[in-house]
DNA sequence: TGTACATCAGTGAACGCGCGTTCACTGATGTAC
DNA sequence: TGTACATCAGTGAACGCGCGTTCACTGATGTAC
């Protein structure tokens, strides 16, 4: 009784969602047309209208998708140590995103990289994936700040709690509300360590520094210092 | 004796980088088109031709362009601080990096965003202007450490000699002799807090946080924490 | 100073390409009775 | 179970678009004598 249009209309999206996919990992989202797409299922290209309203809808799609198969690979790595205190899940936190951009460079790109021209990200789909990695950093923070672990050593006068309050209400982080429950000092570190693995991240994704250099010392030494940053000596 | 010919030349080369600019400030790296420029400029697309060989010649004279643009504030900056010591040279240095990306979100995509499909920049006349910035931060670094102010607390031992001395040698400041002079530990706490910078200057042009959020108290807080991390307390 | 030739800048037409999207259509699947 | 109609998936042709680049050409600028 499944009906054969619902399994065919599902083994469409998904194959749909794979050749995006492959597209996106080879040539990179500028590259990624509707046409080509098409052309790769043995369709016509029309025929994709019947499962995106256009362009812009793929993109969206494949940017859920990253932010998914970012999050789900976070997300398991830290649960695996989710025993071992605060410091242990930052250190898997920041090593899963690392290896998950290293194999997905073009995905990174897409989700953290420069704005996609004349595209913009619908809010209302995009933003539970989109803040799934950072609220995780926010739950391992509130966790050192219960258990008495976080750092707020270097908190100082510019880091006021009313400014930095008030972004976390109003921003990305509105949606959960044990967040607006941290302290100000919690908050702002971990931001700033969220902030300090994208650079780091990005640098080595991008090739900041040129290409052919081994980043994984200098990258070991950023989670120390995002250790440090969080949860004191 | 000038000739007329080599006036109007230059005339139009500054005209084509005047334009080129134009289009990248408003539309992107992605839609940056020969025939476009051409149009802006009243002229056949087929002309401009004289003048560069083709899209990614285009693409690398903006490139470097945006590089000297960047150099040259923040070399302003920090030079109009010459004599506060590294501490407040950090900070200009940090600000100014900021204010010109926040200017010019486009070039800064361009420089420190994802790379262009199908374009490789070619490093004999990118590299030098693209390390301007790091540079002078490395040698606010050297100068801390030449006067006994560089902060090597965060240093264990992951961060050992050996891999970031290589790092220094092979990778981007191969060109400046007086680096591989530094302590491996002043020249990865410059590392990361160049990657740092990097992230949260990005973070805030590519709206990472959502868009319509006033960063300007989380980017204080994050100069203070570079600032410790370069120089300690 | 004038002339003959070489160099250069810019034109306009043309090449072949891939793109997103629309539309009228056919044939298969589903549904109501 | 069979029939009549409605829904849906996919086709293929066509639309208008902008792109990078080549090429033969014209007319202006420069140079050697």
């Amino acid at each position: 009784m499944t009906g054969i249009r619902a399994t065919r209309r599902a083994e469409i999206e998904a194959r749909l969602l794979d050749v995006g996919r492959r597209h996106l990992a080879s040539h990179g989202a500028a590259a990624l047309s509707v046409r080509a797409v098409a052309r790769d299922m043995e369709m016509a290209p029309s025929a994709l209208f019947r499962y995106i309203t256009g362009r812009d809808d793929l993109l969206t799609l494949l940017i859920v998708d990253a932010y998914t198969s970012l999050g789900d690979r976070v997300e398991a790595a830290v649960d695996a140590v989710r025993d071992d205190g605060p410091s242990t899940q930052w250190d898997a936190l920041a090593r899963a995103v690392r290896a998950w951009a290293v194999e997905h460079p073009h995905q990174w790109a897409l989700l953290y990289g420069s704005p996609v021209p004349d595209y913009a990200a619908p809010g209302e789909v995009t933003t539970e994936p989109g803040t799934r990695v950072p609220r995780l950093l926010a739950g391992i923070g509130a966790d050192a700040a219960r258990t008495g672990q976080a750092g707020p050593a270097l908190v100082r006068a510019s880091a006021d709690g009313g400014a930095l309050t008030q972004l976390a209400t109003a921003g990305l982080m509105a949606a959960d509300d044990s967040l607006t429950a941290l302290q100000p000092a919690t908050l702002a570190n971990g931001l700033v360590a969220w902030m300090l693995l994208v650079g780091a991240v990005s640098t080595e994704v991008f090739e900041g520094f040129g290409g052919d250099v081994g980043l994984s010392p200098l990258f070991d030494y950023t989670v120390e210092v995002g250790a440090r940053l969080l949860f004191g000596d």
